[in-house]
RNA sequence: GCGGCCAUAGCUCAGUUGGUUAGAGCACCUGAUUGUGAUUCAGGGGGUCGCGGGUUCGAGUCCCGUUGGCCGCCCCA
């Protein structure tokens, strides 16, 4: 048993853990790559300032933070969001827009360990710049589901719930609430699901019992499913703002119905995201049988470039964390079992065939395949038996006959068929095998 | 931050009302086997029974504390 131990919530990835992972991160990255999305990197660590600017004490406490040996306060990054803000904010005058851009990143959050969270995770970002319009949406939410779909999930398996916090806010205006009110409104929506009427007790104690009528709509106004009922509903108001906002809905699904993907998004206003730098559209893609956390969650958030400190500029993004999203792939037989298997293994008599061997084994190996031999003397047979069970295609076998003669032995280890070749045509020998398998 | 359950070999687990030197299977290593395949047989290494304290003639077993894990609550950027 180790004296030190692994610090909580903290992983390691053992070589069959890192081949899952880097399955992941590969189809996420390609999938990212065939949108026009370029990838891009920052700093673990940076200045507590950058998380605290945007949040309140609840965040902070869930920071990994300290003061550094020259005095800073610093923290190691629990998010990306603000720091691709400060990334595109400094340089946002000479991108070309729309900036379409993603990273997958390690992140840090002291929190208690739960099932699909532990207290260091990696994320897929993906974030659009300098499209204010639901166009980006559309880019996203198809990143999204394709981000999900290319490792054989299906709606079957998840879907994405829309919802949009601007029409809230229009609605709860045009019902007559005044800004504190709306944001209480907001809050209880946000819990509803969960806690039913309990929800309206933070209202009701701050504001006083919600109006009865506004209660009703607001209750019927969150279990719309359906583009349909929202423009029912809304119809009767009117208003300049809610038209337009109706609109950029039309687009967005209809974009996303355009784009094949209708059957994975469903319509719930239910959902309105806690996390205040939210200012528009805002969806979550979850397991279809409920049993796990979000697997990505994301909406847009026109302010925050500019309340990090640079121009203003729109902006939409989302993440899928990759703890979560494992654990489905694995409960729906999706996560491949990787195998560590070599091309070649030689199998060699003694100390003078092993520099013989060595030969050819740094010119297959710098022609790109994987050449495996055992370190030490052992009997012929152990080493076929080493050779079968390793996983290699091939077995070259290099004894004194074979030496003797300026040959090698190749053994075709499916077929157990052997053949000897001239030494000097071994590499291209081994290449016509492997080209035509 | 709060609550429930749990901790014996690398893994899965036995371990009697508290009683000799803590076991099995799998995995790993060696040999039988000096040129041909997952078998078989024989052998081997590996444990401060999570850690610390207490009760007892005696603790893997009972009690307290602590650390860690799983699950739920809060939260979830």
């Amino acid at each position: 048993m180790a004296s030190f131990q692994t610090l909580p919530g903290f992983r390691e990835f053992y070589p069959e853990d890192l081949a899952r992972r880097n399955h992941v991160f590969r189809l996420w990255r390609q999938t990212a790559t065939a949108f026009g999305f370029a990838e891009y990197d920052a700093p673990v660590l940076e200045p507590l300032d950058l998380y605290k600017a945007k949040s309140g004490d609840e965040i902070e406490a869930q920071l990994f933070s300290f003061t550094d040996k020259g005095g800073r306060e610093v923290a190691l990054r629990p998010e990306m969001t603000p720091t691709v803000c400060r990334l595109v904010g400094a340089k946002a005058n000479a991108l070309k827009r729309p900036i379409k851009w993603f990273s997958i990143a390690e992140f840090y959050r002291y929190e208690r360990m739960q099932k699909g969270r532990g207290r260091c995770f990696n994320q897929f970002n993906a974030d659009i710049f300098g499209e204010a319009g639901p166009e980006a949406e559309i880019e996203l939410i198809a990143l999204l589901v394709q981000c999900l779909t290319t490792f054989g999930l299906t709606e079957q398996d998840f879907y994405v719930r829309l919802s949009d916090r601007n029409l809230w806010f229009y609605y709860l205006e045009a019902l007559g609430l005044d800004e504190p009110r709306i944001r209480g409104v907001l809050g209880a929506v946000d819990r509803y699901e969960k806690y039913g009427d309990e929800a309206f007790k933070g209202y009701t104690e701050q504001f006083g019992p919600l109006d009865a009528g506004i209660k009703a709509k607001v209750l019927a106004f969150l279990q719309i499913k359906s583009l349909a009922a929202l423009e029912a509903t809304l119809a009767a108001l009117g208003g300049d703002k809610l038209t337009g906002r109706l609109a950029d809905w039309r687009k967005l699904l209809g974009g996303l119905e355009a784009m094949g993907l209708a059957r994975f998004i469903e319509v719930d206003l239910g959902v309105v995201r806690g996390l205040a730098y939210y200012t528009g559209f805002v969806f979550e893609a979850f397991d279809r049988k409920g049993e796990l956390r979000a697997l990505a969650g994301g909406g847009r958030y026109d302010d925050l470039v500019q309340k990090l400190g640079g121009p203003a500029l729109p902006a939409v993004g989302f993440a899928i964390g990759d703890m979560t999203f494992s654990l489905l792939l694995e409960q729906r037989g999706l996560m491949p079992t990787f195998v560590s298997a070599p091309d070649v293994y030689c199998v060699i008599g003694g100390e003078a065939e092993r520099r013989a061997a060595f030969a050819d084994i740094q010119t297959l190996r710098a022609m790109g395949y994987r050449v495996d031999y055992p370190m030490k003397d052992v009997p012929f047979g152990k080493q076929f038996k080493a050779a079968a069970e390793s996983g290699a295609k091939l077995a070259l076998i290099y004894g004194a006959d074979e030496i003797a003669n300026s040959v090698v032995k190749i053994r075709d280890l499916a077929t157990r068929s052997e053949r000897e070749v001239p030494a000097a045509q071994l590499a291209e020998t081994v290449r016509d095998f492997f080209s035509a398998s």
